[in-house]
DNA sequence: CACTTGACCTGTCCGC
DNA sequence: TGCGGACAGGTCAAGT
């Protein structure tokens, strides 16, 4: 699942309500996706929630952070009290569990939950166990091999087109759309935004790097923040799995130009969207606009 | 070295 | 209705 957008969309919905927080228990319901010891971070206070490209996290106040990876399929929900208890006495139906579904957790793809001193439970679901929750020193944090090679975060302030550009140097020979998924040239960008984000700049995904005059990285500079923002702006995209700590769905593809609209007509020129694929990724664009 | 293809998993959807 | 294959928001390792 989640790209930039969503895993920010979570950051926000979960801080505002378990910073000051603290874990009471954990309970590990599949062992791959949890790594490192439960036991350093029990009872100690939540100081933040933090992002850095899909990567989410918990800062305690102690010297450990636990970090999220969503991989494909996974979900972070925070569920009150009241809720839990709600959930927990109609969990089976005629001594069948119920089939997944929102508002009943645990559910059959919950591999984490941990209870918070308010008595909420914050489920780690993730149907494909691609996903993994880790407990590190947070000294450590900057040289998980995954963080340490990210390239810079497009959302923030001292990304520019010339960042950009500079980048891209490294990938001349590489399509435009697989170039700016690869994570150590920008951070964030998954399959959904990197072919909005060629839309926007009306790039064909397919074109090398090398083929980009500095007006055309100019135009993807734009299109990447554009679509990320509007990513964020409407609470993130869901094709399936997606949701946000509230549990609740994301609207952006109710507002994407071209992710998962194959077959459906341009919104600027009506051509007929066409998918094909890039890199063993679905790729969606329109061959007018794109060029 | 740079780029592409599998593997990791589970579930759903589509065609025969 | 059943069965096989393709496909799904990501990242690694292995292969060419």
């Amino acid at each position: 699942m989640p790209e930039l957008p969503e895993v920010e969309t979570i950051k926000r919905g979960l801080e505002k309500k378990i910073i000051g927080q603290k874990i009471t228990s954990v309970e590990i319901l599949n062992p791959k996706s949890f790594q490192g010891i439960e036991k350093l971070i029990l009872n100690t206070k939540i100081k933040k929630v933090f992002r850095r490209a899909k990567v989410l996290g918990i800062e305690f106040e102690n010297e450990y952070d636990l970090i999220f990876h969503l991989k494909m399929s996974g979900q972070v929900i925070l569920v009150g009290d009241s809720k839990v208890k709600e959930n927990n006495s109609d969990r089976f139906v005629g001594g069948h569990p119920t089939k997944d579904m929102l508002g009943q957790l645990p559910n059959r793809s919950t591999r984490i939950v941990f209870t918070l001193s308010d008595n909420s439970k914050l489920y780690f679901n993730d149907q494909r166990k691609f996903g993994w929750v880790k407990l590190i020193e947070k000294s450590k944090l900057q040289e998980n091999s995954l963080i340490k090679s990210l390239g810079p975060e497009p959302l923030e302030k001292e990304f520019t087109k010339e960042i950009l550009k500079n980048q891209l140097q490294k990938k001349k020979n590489t399509a435009v759309k697989v170039a700016i998924l690869d994570q150590t040239v920008i951070s964030g960008v998954g399959n959904i935004y990197a072919c909005e984000a060629c839309f926007l700049a009306k790039i064909e995904p397919n074109r090398k790097v090398s083929s980009l005059t500095d007006k055309d990285i100019e135009n993807l500079f734009y299109g990447i923040i554009r679509s990320l923002e509007d990513g964020i702006k409407y609470g993130g995209s869901t094709k399936t799995h997606f949701v946000n700590a509230d549990g609740k769905k994301g609207l952006f593809l109710d507002y994407a130009n071209v992710y998962s609209r194959e077959g459906q007509p341009c919104k600027v020129c009506k051509t007929i969207l066409i998918k094909t694929k890039l890199n063993g990724r679905g790729t969606v664009f329109c061959t007018t606009c794109q060029i």
